[in-house]
DNA sequence: CCAATTTGGTAGCGCTCGCTCCCATACGGT
DNA sequence: ACCGTATGGGAGCGAGCGCTACCAAATTGG
């Protein structure tokens, strides 16, 4: 029934993503949002509510995409541990196939720039973060089941550790730091997981 | 010659540093900053030229003030590396008589909104940045000279991962997470420098 | 005491903000 | 064909933005 829309939601969910992703929210006005979009501020704000809800719009999107693409890379388990987290980490520094530099990571810009106050936006940041320790926690496990990491491994500790640089690492790639550096921190990070299990006799 | 001023602005800058601190540069008016350094609009713009340049004032105040002082924590070296690495680092999430919770580090919410951007602003930044790089490698070195750490320890790797882990744990005391998850991943980072080499025959 | 000079206070500039209203337009259902 | 309904377009709302102009108040040097 009635005129059908001239544009797809979804597609205009995924420009304003990028948008917020670069820029921020409060650096982002909803014309700057109208223009990309290819929306009137009538389409925008009857399909959106209004800004701050299609902000958390985005903020889904965002992990439902890039998130969700994230854990699968890494617990995509057709390879040692330590070889999946590395490009993995590199991957998430924008190295081979990413996207353009310097955009960091969506969550933890909205984390920083937003802290704690809005309540909306904490939950999903905080539920964006703890799918990323979810998946470094089965990836660890896994490797430390198939004998690619110390038996004794405390593998809390290790989350915890791979997740924080891991956010210092989302960090560094949006303030521009070189991808050497970056490969060093993260080879480090690799090695403080121990040395590989002898093979048992 | 001609009237004094009735405000110091030292303590406006200090104000000034707090407000962008907590809310951001673009989410931060020239009202907020009126009200909060008691500055009427001409005192403000006649010192201070305009916003940006007094974010840059407060960038450095910020150096000057919190950065130095974590500096020199760090490198007092009164007592074993690892100690003083644990301290400073449970200091910087805001343990112990750290100002409120929830503000992160000004240079890493700056560098998140910012990006690269702004030059003035990311040279400030990178400049901070390096600032506690430096600070780490003495530390590290230090602590290797006096025989605390393995001879063999690959201290810009360490420094590397160091580092980045220092920006996650600003980036999560940001977020709220609980200074125990925060403590675990600090433990871990230590324990990644390898053991205490054995005493020499 | 007076001129010179810089301050603090206020009104308000032009502009953009997030958002709303109105209406012609374009489709679906019967 | 025609009515009901949701759409795209655009003007424009009140509010706040960063910033400036203007002026009385306050202090110093002569």
């Amino acid at each position: 029934m009635a005129r059908p829309r001239q544009f797809d939601e979804t597609e205009a969910v995924t420009s304003a993503t990028g948008l917020f992703w670069r820029r921020g929210y409060h650096a982002t006005s909803v014309r700057d949002l109208g223009d990309e979009l290819k929306l009137t501020p009538s389409s925008l704000y009857r399909t959106f509510t209004d800004k701050h809800t299609l902000f958390l719009r985005a903020l889904d999107h965002y992990r439902a995409t890039e998130s969700a693409e994230a854990r699968q890379q890494l617990n995509a388990a057709d390879r040692p541990v330590r070889e999946a987290l590395r490009e993995w980490m590199l991957w998430l520094v924008g190295g081979p196939a990413g996207g353009e530099p310097g955009r960091g990571c969506f969550v933890v810009n909205t984390a920083t720039e937003l802290g704690t106050a809005d309540e909306k936006v904490r939950r999903q940041t905080e539920a964006a973060f703890e799918g990323t320790r979810q998946a470094l926690r089965s990836a660890l496990a896994g490797g430390r089941d198939r004998g690619e990491l110390p038996a004794g491994l405390d593998i809390d500790a290790a989350v915890e550790l791979l997740f924080t640089t891991v956010l210092g690492l989302r960090v560094r790639e949006r303030a521009g730091h070189d991808i050497e550096r970056l490969t060093t921190a993260i080879d480090a990070a690799i090695r403080a997981l121990g040395p590989a299990p002898a093979e048992p006799a």
